[in-house]
DNA sequence: GATGGCGTTTGATAAATATCAAACCAACTC
DNA sequence: GAGTTGGTTTGATATTTATCAAACGCCATC
């Protein structure tokens, strides 16, 4: 079963399968939602698929614009992000190589409700409507595939809803770092990158740049973390699961009545 | 395509179609991701449902129980919610009949995150793993469906966003009560009924329900409702619309570079 | 008609977070 | 090196929201 093997480990699976595939396809095999694609079809969503590049600060796609592809990100840092009517802006999500966006939009026939754009340089590949209904018409494992991955970042939406409505800022901050962590555990220690600015940070944890600031120092001085411009080491990594008031989803289960 | 016509009328296709169905089959049609099916995958789907009574109070799943099943509520209201290590209990939905819910867990194959709880008497049917994974591998027009459901879903949550991250209290009441306008057109005027006891509002609106209370009296005072017990006249829908901050998605749209 | 429970409201106060303004700092340009 | 720019930090203050406590009102029951 497709179903169960979710946020697939992304690394590996390119080692496996590049030696003969072109350059696209090993990008798309990176994106979970492509992860476990029959090589046809995938050379095939490949074989359509165009390649965009963009310059620090260029535009995907903004609020409002019709959907009419799906994006997959081969190199680069990008932002989804909101804006009030005051002109707030509100970084919804952080995105790096392997994430892909605009499906939920693009399968739905609405406007894009986000804006997407580039933070560092980027390259993506872009998938159109018509190939990728076609692909899931087609190849019923691939159906299965999509179910699954938007199955996934619902339960993943989910989940970051609470970090909303449970956690104030510094257990918000102190959740960011840890997740970090387990990503970054090529650099060996506890050390994280922070992968953008700051204020694109603080926006993401619904902050303001200040606060945030504020925030990491606070952490600072209580020993948990040290920070040196963007990057941060984890000193006391118990005290920060702590902060982060993980809840564990293990402890009462019940069954229908 | 079946992609467009997401969040359907729910009223209508029940009376187009249930003199022919047996109630369990009318129920499942007025649920989104059940409204297009072929008359024989829908009744086979519906022989398979289970049916489940809910006394006000009782538990579907709580969090953290494995995913077994989806729900369709035919009946009766619901609230899924989720609660901090402290206890705080977080309302993450109200629901209604013809909602469905536990879908990604089931789909992910993952544990519930949230708590399923009646709030008054309810009917529900439920429908397990097998039966829906045989239904979306046999009929193609159904898991097509079931992408559409489920990207409606991810699209309407990342809208629901937007309350949480640029409203404040008196503006997410404002959307709260303006989206209850929408579906009680059936009461003539501006009236609308709040559907579940005011604490259970305040908690999905990420308040307490001292602050809701508070909230309500201002937007009283102000000129823009008027409260009595569980009634909300809408009077003045132009300031309500305006406190509500709604966001039109189609000022500018670009597009890639 | 009294009693109790439950949801709601009101008030006083405290905590969390935002805002505004200025200083700071590092990188880059001239 | 001086000046400029963009991001970050720090400080003082205002706003928003939560907390705690008490009163209130409604309804069911005895």
């Amino acid at each position: 079963m497709v179903f169960i093997n979710q946020r697939v480990e992304r690394r590996f699976s390119i080692e496996i399968m590049d030696i003969k595939l072109q350059p696209r396809a090993a990008t798309l095999v990176r994106a979970p939602a492509f992860a476990h694609l029959t090589t046809k079809t995938l050379q095939q969503l490949a074989a359509t698929a165009t390649e965009l590049t963009l310059k620090p600060g260029g535009l995907v796609f903004a609020r409002g614009a019709p959907a009419t592809g799906l994006y997959v990100i081969a190199t680069g840092h990008l932002v989804l992000s909101m804006q009030s009517p005051q002109g707030a802006e509100h970084v919804i999500e952080l995105m790096q190589p392997g994430d892909s966006f605009g499906e939920a939009a693009l399968l739905t026939g609405q406007a894009h409700l986000v804006t997407a754009a580039a933070v560092t340089a980027c390259v993506l590949l872009r998938i159109d409507r018509r190939s990728l209904i076609n692909a899931i018409t087609h190849d019923r494992e691939f159906a299965l595939n999509v179910i699954a991955t938007l199955s996934e970042q619902i339960y993943r939406q989910t989940g970051a809803l609470e970090n909303l409505l449970f956690l104030r800022a510094s257990g918000r901050v102190a959740r960011f770092i840890f997740a970090r962590l387990k990503l970054d555990d090529t650099i060996a220690g506890h050390r994280v990158a922070l992968p953008v600015r700051k204020g694109l940070i603080a926006s993401h944890l619904n902050m303001t740049q200040e606060h945030f600031s504020r925030t990491l120092h606070e952490l600072s001085t209580a020993g948990l973390i040290r920070v040196d411009g963007v990057m941060v080491d984890v000193i006391d990594i118990e005290k920060l699961r702590d902060a982060a008031g993980l809840l564990r989803i293990s402890e009462n289960a019940g069954q229908a009545s």
